[in-house]
RNA sequence: CGGGGAUUGGCGCAAUUGGCUAGCGCGCACGGUUUGGGACCGUGAGGCUGUAGGUUCGAAUCCUAUAUCCCCGACCA
């Protein structure tokens, strides 16, 4: 390809609005075009990485045994809503309708088209499993697209869709997308971490998300360097440290409580006792409009995914209003941890505490002395608690927890029988029976990969592509080439290395200073940087830089394309 | 969805007590001088100032509506 014929041309400035390198580089090299937020265009340079790490992908998704297809982007919105799905993913969906006024969703994911189309070939056993994936246009309507290709609302996502008689055959197929995705980020350069996750919008069981440590991730992820342990912070787990479990369990009282006491720092400074021997309660509302009271000890924090989880929430929980904590009969400040008309869920915590302060908070009274089991129960008891930084592992009991930042660059979901139940997904059994299918989905954005992979492939000067996914695996650049000998040499260059299957940005621009080109060979990123011009040929051949090596060297025209291959 | 900011050639910006033909830099085109780390000189093209209404002798500037974008939060693979 000769750069001066390239459709998108690099830029010495980019917009402001860009704040992650990624997506800085993307747009400053010509690889990418904003069309409205969170869509972008793949321009031809931007396309070809693209295209890359599809075929990086595809090839180790294949050794999984999965077949390939593609399934409409308009889905009927029926099939989402038999399958409760429409709830779950709420406003993110985009909707459409067409000349009959029915009712279509642009993918956000492809579970229940996915479900439906096995559903359709009366499956059995011998069938099975089923291992099913596509690249296709993802659709969300997230409420705010950050960071270039990080998260957009429009992006190809490879999803790849398994079906199984039962959680064991699940277990073989996730193992063999496991290893695919890790061999799939060696290729594109990536050190992925992987982490135990919550189900969020998907639903099902334990599943993993293969996340890669960056600045400009949105996601926390906890880690253990003792035992490894890694976990986002909706499921990572920790040890309560018992508080004062030694002290003898006083009897409950009622004492008067100055009226201005209502926050825990109001409560450290009256009692003169630390956060943790407070009782706290957070209201949340579920979409069906339960109330939701998650009770903990006071220095802890409420996380609402595992909150969701051990209550078995509807949909997403959201926190209260002031108007609901009014239709409960209180206020902020003044919730009590038993007795409203709500659900209760309380914390492993209540249970390292003896003798915890409030739970009753009226005008100018409040409890002390109050004991988990003895003077309240929650219905529902477990880990709802958010990790916070230096909590013991909960796995090795041992290791303290550290947070990265993190972006999350594919999953693997368990997901069971969350579809199969609703939309009556079966198999014939060899019995000759009904059975349920258990189901699994494995996603990888490519937008975001592009993006990760330059967010920790860069410098100072622009990208550095591994050779992988690389848009041109060599750079030539012509210089001095209003000389015509020196022109003549650089096309018969570029002649023969495409001749020999090389494929080659070649800057034939005569126009531009040397600097120029040097700069946007940089910026581009691709691995290997010719440069033919009156000083390389004084020195007997073609110069040879690697983009991440600051040294060159002198090929001779015979052996640069041995050098290359 | 809540709060704040913004929208002027491809990009970055200027011009508001309402007043001259809406300027500048980058980029682009042409000519010339240059030629190893984003060169210089000259000439030129490119804008009914997001859109729709309104006020006014006169609107980029004031008013109304609307769209879009950015930031913080909420939310979210």
């Amino acid at each position: 390809m000769r750069y001066s014929k390239l459709f998108g041309k690099t830029s010495k400035t980019v917009s402001n609005q860009a704040t992650a390198v990624s997506h800085k580089l993307l747009l400053q090299g010509g690889f990418i075009r904003m069309l409205s937020a969170g869509r972008y265009t793949f321009l031809p340079l931007g396309f070809k990485v693209s295209k890359k790490v599809e075929d990086i992908i595809r090839e180790e998704v294949e050794k999984t045994g999965a077949q390939e297809l593609i399934v409409p982007t308009l889905q009927p919105l029926e099939l989402w809503q038999k399958a409760n799905r429409d709830k779950k993913f709420g406003s993110s969906m985009m909707l459409v309708k067409d000349r009959n006024e029915a009712e279509f969703t642009l993918g956000a994911t492809a579970e229940v088209v996915m479900m439906d189309l096995v559903n359709q070939m009366n499956p059995t056993y011998k069938d099975l499993p089923i291992n099913i994936y596509q690249f296709s246009q993802k659709f969300r309507d997230e409420a705010r697209p950050t960071g270039g290709l990080l998260r957009t609302r429009e992006f190809v996502m490879k999803d790849a869709y398994s079906f199984h008689e039962n959680e064991e055959s699940l277990k073989e197929t996730y193992q063999k997308y496991w290893v695919a995705y890790e061999n799939i980020a060696k290729r594109l350069g990536l050190k992925v971490i992987v982490v135990e996750s919550d189900n969020g919008a998907i639903g099902g069981a334990v599943s993993h998300e293969f996340m890669v440590e960056t600045d400009v991730g949105e996601d926390t992820i906890a880690l253990c360097d003792e035992c490894r342990y890694a976990a986002n912070l909706e499921t990572a787990q920790f040890d309560r440290k018992d508080i004062n479990l030694d002290e003898e369990i006083k009897d409950m009282e009622i004492v008067t409580q100055p009226e201005w006491v209502e926050t825990m720092e109001d409560n450290i400074k009256h009692y003169g006792k630390s956060k943790e021997h407070y009782l706290k309660n957070v209201v949340y509302k579920d979409t069906d409009g339960t109330i939701v009271i998650g009770v903990i000890r006071g220095d802890l924090s409420v996380n609402p995914a595992k909150l969701a989880k051990v209550y078995g929430a509807k949909g997403e929980l959201e926190p209260a209003t002031d108007e609901d904590l009014k239709k409960l009969g209180t206020k902020s400040g003044w919730v009590h941890c038993w007795g409203h008309d709500a659900v209760y869920v309380g914390d492993l915590s209540l249970k390292t505490v003896h003798n915890f302060i409030g739970g009753q908070k009226q005008k100018d009274t409040d409890s002390i002395n109050v004991n988990y089991g003895r003077d309240f129960e929650c219905q529902f008891f477990g880990d709802i608690a958010e990790a916070q930084v230096g909590d013991t592992c909960a796995k090795c009991h041992k290791g303290k927890l550290r947070f990265i930042k993190a972006v999350e660059f594919g999953n693997i979901f368990n997901i069971g029988y969350t579809y199969s139940n609703p939309m009556d997904g079966n198999f014939v059994d060899k019995d000759g029976s009904l059975k349920k299918l258990y189901m699994g989905s494995y996603g990888i954005g490519i937008g975001r990969a592009i993006s990760t992979i330059i967010e920790t492939h860069h410098d100072d000067k622009g990208i550095i592509w591994p050779e992988s996914i690389a848009p041109y695996q060599v750079h030539l650049l012509g210089l001095d080439l209003f000389d015509e000998s020196i022109k003549a040499k650089a096309e018969s260059l570029y002649e023969n290395l495409k001749k020999n299957n090389i494929d080659v940005l070649y800057d034939d621009r005569d126009d531009v200073t040397a600097g120029a080109k040097f700069a946007d060979a940089d910026l581009i990123g691709i691995p290997v940087r010719l440069v033919i011009s009156k000083r390389s040929l004084e020195k007997g051949g073609i110069e040879y830089k690697k983009r991440d090596q600051s040294e060159s060297k002198i090929i001779s025209d015979k052996e640069i394309i041995g050098e290359l291959k």
